[in-house]
DNA sequence: TCCTGACGCTTTTTT
DNA sequence: AGCGTCAGGA
């Protein structure tokens, strides 16, 4: 369907003033805001540029990927498109001077990492304190830093409004008070078109202390701002129901618009029942989508839970029966970054040096790489919701308690060290085969309960093919020197570079991700899975009417641009009140 | 210090 | 179902 310019959005394109376009999924803010760029471009001067603003990378290839749909070459070296945070990285970098006299020093996520599982209080206050006092800057405080900058020297922030003669600014409603207020002071000395969905508000509360309910209201109150609404406008599912669909589920009053496009399957039980259930599910989705003439269609998987896309992917590796016939297994990408399953990877990995080239050093390591392991798992705890926290303090001590023993050449007392050393010593003779090798010292981990969450979430760290980077590099090692001693740091290496590596490839065929990562992203179809026990569509304590799981949902549904099905246990709650 | 059993909860998370 | 938590026992 061809992008209509009606009186509305040509209103946006000439509009001298700040603006705001308000649009669900698949309404064309950004097509639009591209177009207003395309008309503005031949009266920008040498030196000047648009600014196009995103919250994660991800969004930023998004934007890019349209870009080069609308653009033209030399249009595209006109727009900056960006996250907030490099823009600000930028801005500190070159100019953070202003703020203490001396340059400041930009702190990356893993540096700041490193201090704080370091770090006994509240770290707030020390990043805080760091900042004011070293000059080094903390990644959640770029903005704020920004914006003092910006306040004590309005020469700079005039200067960014030459610069910038439209800044242009994505998923506005996800912004949090530090960024509207380097945002707020650029508003004085440029032009700015605000992009919002307030029902894709799906990260406001714990996780981002200050992104608010009520942004665009604040927006609106503080800047005089023309507002457009295309909340009527749908261009991503043109011919379907799915968007009608979505909002149905979101206001959560039937009925459900009636449509071949979205389809339900129920399933009665966890385990088999719910796995070849899923997995039929997938392969239904890509044959009806190559019935509708895609010959390679995109598939996402989405449910709400890492766990429950991890038992997916175990469930699309292997074959199962359903409706009488067996389905073979479908290869999938999984978008997957947590740093647990790195960390659990790399004991794992050093229990295998151990097993292979037992002596004091890989024991003294692998004792040390298993309590590193439940150092991170604390800090996640701790900084992601909390529970868990004080279990994973615990078995820190417990190992640590292990390798003072071994440095004092005592004998270990009870416990998961002993276990899992003795675990390992009864596991069979390694054979030099990277896969089976690895399987067998990842099933130690489950021979004590303390060690089952390391058996877990070094699930997602698969070794395929023999052709597999990883598997080779652990075949050569054995190889060269009889056993796997150096495994632990080729893992580290392995994983950091496919994690550089993967991080701007185009979806293709099927890919299992949680509903939040789907946000912003479209495939042809989606597969939408509700666990029986874990990742529920509604969450059980929620707010009577259940308004985030419905903003959840309807992320997820609208993701499609062709086909939907929703697979649910079959005592779920109704999607809509009826 | 470690284990066991009863009880409760089950979710995400940019850079 | 399966894990974290907390209390009490070995």
């Amino acid at each position: 369907m061809a992008f209509e310019i009606c009186e509305k959005r040509q209103s946006v394109i000439d509009a001298r003033e700040h603006a705001l376009v308000v649009g669900g999924p698949g309404s064309g803010k950004t097509t639009l805001a591209l177009l207003k760029c395309k008309a503005l471009i031949p009266e920008l001067t040498p030196g000047q540029g648009i600014m196009f603003l995103s919250f994660s990378r991800a969004a930023v290839q998004q934007i890019l990927r349209r870009c080069r749909e609308i653009l033209s070459k030399e249009e595209m070296k006109c727009i900056d498109v960006r996250t907030y945070h490099s823009f600000c990285w930028d801005v500190l970098h070159s100019h953070g001077g202003l703020l203490g006299g001396k340059r400041l020093l930009m702190m990356s996520p893993s540096d700041e990492g490193a201090l704080r599982t370091q770090f006994d209080g509240n770290w707030t206050d020390e990043s805080h304190r760091l900042l004011e006092q070293d000059g080094r800057v903390c990644f959640d405080l770029f903005a704020s830093a920004v914006k003092d900058l910006f306040e004590r020297s309005n020469h700079l922030r005039d200067w960014m409004g030459c610069l910038f003669p439209l800044v242009i600014l994505d998923e506005f409603q996800d912004s949090d008070d530090e960024q509207w207020g380097f945002v707020r002071q650029l508003c004085d000395v440029t032009q700015t078109l605000f992009l919002a969905d307030t029902e894709q508000r799906i990260f406001e509360g714990s996780f981002r202390p200050g992104v608010r309910a009520d942004r665009l209201d604040i927006l609106k109150s503080d800047v005089a701002i023309k507002e457009v609404d295309l909340i009527d406008d749908n261009y991503r599912s043109a011919d379907s129901e799915i968007l009608a669909y979505a909002n149905a589920v979101l206001s959560g009053n039937g009925p459900l618009p009636k449509t071949s496009d979205v389809k339900s399957l129920l399933y009665s039980y966890a385990g088999e029942n719910f796995r070849s259930s899923v997995h039929f599910a997938v392969a239904a989705t890509l044959g009806e989508l190559r019935k509708r003439g895609k010959e390679q269609p995109t598939v996402a998987v989405l449910a709400r839970g890492n766990e429950l896309i991890a038992e997916i992917s175990d469930s699309l590796q292997v074959s199962h029966n359903f409706k009488g016939r067996e389905w073979k297994p479908i290869p999938h990408d999984i978008v997957w970054d947590q740093v647990l399953s790195a960390t659990a990877g790399e004991a794992i990995a050093s229990a295998l040096e151990f097993k292979s080239e037992p002596n004091q050093a890989t024991r003294r390591m692998m004792h040390f790489k298993i309590k590193a392991y439940f150092l991170v798992k604390k800090d996640f705890c701790e900084r992601y919701g909390g529970r868990g926290a004080s279990t994973a303090g615990d078995r820190v001590s417990r190992f640590e308690r292990a390798i003072a023993c071994l440095d004092e050449g005592k004998a270990l007392r009870a416990g998961s060290p002993k276990t899992l050393e003795q675990a390992l010593f009864d596991a069979a003779t390694l054979i030099g085969d990277p896969v089976a090798d690895w399987k067998l010292v990842r099933a130690a981990f489950s021979s004590h309960a303390d060690l089952r969450g390391i058996f877990q979430d070094a699930r997602m760290v698969r070794l395929y093919r023999a052709s597999d980077a990883l598997s080779s590099s652990l075949s050569n090692l054995w190889v060269s020197q009889a056993n796997y001693v150096g495994s632990a740091r080729v893992l580290k290496v392995v994983l950091d570079q496919e994690r550089l590596m993967g991080m701007d490839r185009d979806p293709e065929g099927v890919t299992l991700m949680t509903i939040h990562k789907s946000k912003g992203k479209e495939f042809d179809g989606v597969v939408l899975v509700e666990g029986l026990h874990s990742s529920p569509f509604f969450m059980a304590h929620e707010a009577p009417a259940y308004a985030a799981s419905r903003r959840l949902l309807r992320v997820g549904i609208s993701r499609a641009r062709s086909f939907v099905v929703l697979v649910r246990p079959k005592k779920a709650r109704a999607l809509v009140d009826e």
